[in-house]
RNA sequence: GGCCCAUUCGUCUAACGGUUAGGACGCAGCCCUCUCAAGGCUGUAAUACGGGUUCGAUUCCCGUAUGGGCUACCA
């Protein structure tokens, strides 16, 4: 066990693969709210051992992903790819402790193995030949150039992994296979750098997905033959799509960065991801970083696995967007923005639209409608909204909107309703054809406060140029 | 096939032997209202199934079912 006087140290080991995926971002998240809650050091260590997958620039797109996350680590990032030295000393220690050994199989003769195995029915295990092997022969062998891989040897007993998420959990060793450590072209696999770096980099805690469960029994025999502290282990229930198979780029966005791309808040995701699996045993959902370091606790962890669940993202996100400061929502649309209003219209825009856009996006759309002129009437609003009557009545109101002088809400509110009281008419049939003219959709934010940050000259403008596409009936005059 | 894990409203979850099984998303209705949102209120909907253990099981144990993971000279 480690020792538990000293902080934790914990890790996020992704293999670059590709984008980082929201599963891993969760994983990130978790070890780093443990390390901060238990004033512990999270590291960051990249898996790039498979040399025909790893590429430099994919572990560039994880860690921009987590520096978009705000997903800090202390130390790092570490590449397996320069620390082969480290696994080729180790691999040496474990062969002349007798604790591995060299098999000579080829790999197209433990696949026929395989096959028969099948073919009879029965699980296929490895025949531990190798393990006959004297160390005199299997080093002459080697020396004279022949082909091996090098594999652990499994003890022959239940293992037991003690997971402070699932409980304790036994694998019988029927189950456990003396699996290959070093390949025959020698680049060591992934289950040996995992360990040999955890031993290395004393990490005392493994927050990882479930789908390692089962690896684990591998893991805990590795670092018994290394001599080192096996760490505790917590195993994440896994992240679903809807059809509650693992999510992946099929079910849409998987990644972090589509989300960001969707204009998601880190924010906001950090939220999610939070609560898809550990909850702070509260009736809140809305929660700050410094409140998750505070309160997390693996105890908390869920096992089963969840459903990532777009709608409910797109609802936290509206909960950030609601209370987050103006500035700072503008800074965060302006990528999105190709020609932004004034500042002081787009501050005053956002708090118009900010309980009416979920993303982003959506935000940088209202934003827009203060930059550009309608380029086109939503044609349903058109039919609704424009009787034959209408350009008539709209034009009475621009020339008693162009009397106004105080260019703000509650006057332009009392020219509007005066004019509708002297042509005898509802407000409504005035406030749903202006808005359609001065935005070129019927929702939206309350009108005056429109008409009122438009400007004077803007609103009368569109106004004018709506009034010229309804096909204003001539008056007889 | 073998080994392992999981199973509370459609979804995220709370309840760590005793609750009218709570909250949130979604959905529906009402209120507010110039529209749309937001907000408020109300409603909708769950302990997979079968056995035990117990005075009492969502909770503990065993099966079954379903889903998932692992079973590589991938990670």
């Amino acid at each position: 066990m480690h020792d538990s006087s000293s902080r934790p140290r914990v890790r996020f080991a992704p293999s670059p693969t590709g984008s980082l995926h929201v599963g891993g971002a969760r994983t990130a998240l978790y070890n780093l709210l443990f390390a901060r809650r238990e004033r512990g050091t999270f590291l960051l260590r990249i898996e790039d051992t498979d040399v025909e997958r790893s590429r430099e620039e994919l572990s560039g797109q994880i860690l921009s992903a987590m520096e978009w996350l705000g997903l800090d680590y202390d130390e790092g990032p570490f590449y397996q790819s320069s620390r082969t030295d480290l696994y080729r000393s180790a691999i040496e220690r474990l062969l002349t402790e007798g604790r591995a050994y060299r098999a000579f199989e080829t790999a197209e003769e433990l696949d026929v193995e395989r096959k028969k195995a099948d073919a009879a029915g029965r699980p296929y295990r490895y025949s531990g030949a190798g393990r006959e092997i004297s160390p005199d022969e299997s080093d002459r062998r080697a020396r004279a150039g022949e082909r091996h891989v090098v594999r652990l040897k499994m003890p022959a007993e239940t293992i037991v992994v003690e997971d402070l998420v699932r409980g304790r959990v036994e694998f019988p060793p029927e189950a456990l296979d003396d699996f290959v450590l070093v390949r025959s072209d020698g680049h060591p696999l992934y289950h040996f750098c995992v360990c040999v770096d955890d031993a290395e980099m004393r990490i005392t805690h493994v927050l990882r997905g479930d789908d390692h469960l089962a690896n684990t029994p591998k893991h805990v025999a590795l670092f018994g033959a290394l001599g080192v502290p096996v760490p505790a282990f917590a195993h994440l229930g896994m992240i679903l799509g809807t059809d509650r198979k693992k999510l992946s780029k099929r079910h849409g966005a998987a990644a972090v960065e589509e989300w960001r791309d969707a204009g998601i808040l880190p924010e906001a995701l950090v939220n999610f991801l939070a609560l898809l699996g550990w909850s702070p045993g509260e009736d809140r959902e809305i929660l700050s970083r410094e409140e998750m370091e505070r309160e997390f606790s693996i105890a908390r962890i869920g096992a089963s696995p969840s459903v990532f669940d777009p709608e409910k993202l797109l609802w936290m996100n509206a909960q950030y967007l609601a209370r987050m400061p103006a500035e700072e929502i503008l800074a965060r649309t302006m990528p999105w923005l190709h020609s932004p209003p004034p500042r002081d219209v787009g501050l005053a825009a956002i708090d118009l639209h900010r309980t009416r856009a979920r993303t982003t996006i959506e935000m940088a759309r209202a934003l827009a409608g203060y930059a550009a002129d309608p380029a086109e009437y939503d044609p349903d609003g058109m039919k609704k909204q424009v009787k034959p009557e209408t350009a008539a009545q709209m034009g009475k109101l621009v020339e008693r909107l162009a009397a106004v002088s105080d260019w703000t809400p509650l006057p332009l509110e009392a020219a509007l309703r005066a004019s509708a009281e002297d042509q005898g008419i509802s407000a409504g049939k005035l406030i749903h054809p202006t808005r359609l003219a001065l935005t070129g959709v019927t929702v939206g934010a309350p009108l005056f406060d429109v008409v009122a940050l438009l400007g004077k000259e803007t609103a009368l403008r569109r106004l004018q140029n709506f009034l010229a596409r309804v096909d204003r009936p001539r008056p007889q005059d």
